[in-house]
RNA sequence: AGCGGGGUAGAGCAGUUGGCAGCUCGCCAGGCCCAUAACCUGGAGGUCGUCGGUUCGAGUCCGACCCCCGCAACCA
């Protein structure tokens, strides 16, 4: 039986357009999934969506004076659309407020109610009564509620909790193992350290006096906490209909993709939430960087922020695609600026692969040289870059690609095609070289989808032809 | 306090299991002229944060310290 390949995206908070750090997660999958899709062949899914409830959500379309339903209705089309134009190649988009998600929340809640893994309890915290909500310690500004200067008082609310401390030793185990894999290295330790050192405490699952929510079933002035609704897309989005339907053939996901913000509760409260639920943990959180822009924090006050739509417009898709793919080892943080991206387009696409191209493809038409190449010609190059990809070193799998690049432009000015007269002795040098161009394209098509199917085709032909510059230069 | 990551050529970064220190950009010199003023070759430039240890041998392992950046869970 051949292997499947389940890959999701955090869903995003619909709190926020769509920027680049969600862009960067979703080409990464993207990328992976036609990976293993196209190149691989195997069953894939590839899931992304939005997360839609919550305190922040009901807040923020208040602000806005929209309908709440209209509002996330709105942000989520914005995500759907920037999907869209950037060519991702999702299977579905789950929306946290799509009926068949709610009703499916609901009955995993009351399964792991009825277990025993939920029970009533309260929570303490510090309450702003102008805010009509919890506040954090380190929120506060000399001990008050920035927005309201005044102090919040101590006060506890009936909640329902999710005993996590029950998996605790049970998930150690997974993570240690590997069972459930952490990566990078770095991001497993970390979580071991954390489940060693500060354990696992039970979870509030609800909040009271929210309606913006899905409501426990058992007890509707409750609302479920927006992680436990959450983090149930992935397996809603593959048509999960609760405990009593069986698990859904694509699950457990192969690569759970995120940025390392959000690991920690993936890590606890989500693997918890399976194992209450019966289900197998994923296999694999795979964690990537954050983006710094020139070395600061992107934020809007600095006015470094690098928005995709910007990207596309100046480079077009499929190089944005590539930019953002090898701004950085797959896996740390990495810094990003208008002047890398210009050098990294100009250095890799134009000169390199654009331009590569284009003297070979000159030289043949040129000449009218007709050469005999195929696909699927290179089985070790295809392994060397299979197994930087089965191992997630994306930004490696493509410079191994480029070191092919390079390889034939240096075969080209050693053995010099342009001085020699003889058509079949040209044609001896040209055609591995066409051989090799055609073989990167195949490879290039998970990260450049459109650029590879040109490629491709232009060499497919019994007589390629030189054609237009794919990357001109900036 | 604690935890995690980082400190390697002018800039940005790689360095799997310890074995002559690499890549990209930039700079200098040369070559080439098929190509998107692109391409190729050679060169300059590093006490691999500091101090100590293990080892025939350490950027890589161990210990201590200094500096930078994040995180510190019900805030998604």
């Amino acid at each position: 039986m051949k292997n499947k390949f389940y890959i999701t995206t955090p869903i995003y908070y619909v709190n926020a357009q769509p920027h680049i750090g969600h862009t960067y997660t979703t080409i990464a999958a993207d990328v992976l999934a036609r990976y293993h899709r196209d190149i691989l062949g195997e069953p894939t899914f590839f899931l992304t969506g939005t997360d839609e409830h919550g305190a922040k959500i009901a807040e923020k379309a208040k602000e806005e004076k929209k309908e709440l339903q209209v509002f996330v209705d709105e942000v989520a089309e914005e995500f759907v659309k920037a999907w869209r134009a950037l060519n991702i190649s999702n299977d579905n988009f789950i929306r946290t407020t799509d009926e068949k998600h709610m009703a499916a929340v609901q009955k995993a809640l009351r399964y792991m109610y009825d277990k025993g893994d939920i029970y009533k309890g309260s929570y303490k915290g510090l309450y702003c009564r102008g805010c009509e909500q919890f506040k954090n310690e380190k929120d506060l500004i000399d001990g008050k509620c920035p927005d309201h200067k005044t102090e919040p008082e101590q006060m506890s609310e009936e909640t329902y909790l999710f005993k996590m401390s029950k998996y605790q030793d049970k998930l150690l185990a997974k993570v240690k193992s590997d069972e459930l894999k952490i990566r990078p290295e770095g991001k497993k330790n970390e979580m071991v350290s954390f489940i060693e050192k500060e354990g696992l405490q039970d979870v509030s699952f609800s909040r009271k006096n929210l309606a913006w929510g899905v409501p426990l079933p058992w007890d509707a002035s409750h609302t479920s906490y927006v992680w436990a609704d959450a983090f149930l897309n992935y397996l809603t989005g593959l048509g999960w209909k609760g405990p009593k339907d069986k698990c859904p053939k694509m699950w457990p996901a192969e690569t759970q993709l995120m940025s390392k913000d959000i690991l920690r509760v993936h890590a606890t409260i989500w693997q918890a939430m399976l194992l209450s639920l019966d289900l197998p943990t994923s296999k694999e959180l795979f964690i990537h960087g954050f983006f710094l822009a020139d070395g600061q924090k992107m934020s809007k006050s600095l006015g470094n922020v690098i928005a995709p739509q910007d990207l596309v417009k100046k480079y077009g898709i499929d190089a944005s695609r590539y930019l953002l793919m090898s701004a950085t080892v797959f896996g740390s943080d990495g810094d990003i600026g208008w002047q890398k991206f210009d050098e990294k387009y100009n250095a890799d696409l134009a000169n390199g692969l654009g331009n590569l191209i284009a003297r070979v493809s000159n030289i043949l038409e040129k000449d009218s040289i007709k050469v005999n190449i195929k696909s699927g010609n290179d089985q070790a190059l295809k392994k060397e870059f299979g197994k930087a990809m089965q191992n997630l070193r994306i930004d490696e799998a493509l410079k191994i690609l480029w070191g092919k690049l390079r390889q034939n432009d240096e075969k080209l000015s050693s053995a010099k095609p342009w001085e020699i007269k003889e058509i079949d002795a040209k044609k001896k040098i040209l055609e591995p070289i066409a051989q090799d161009i055609l073989n990167v394209a195949e490879l290039l098509q998970p990260f450049m989808p459109e650029t590879a199917e040109k490629i491709i085709k232009q060499f497919s032909a019994k007589q390629i032809k030189k054609g237009e510059s794919l990357f001109p230069r900036i």
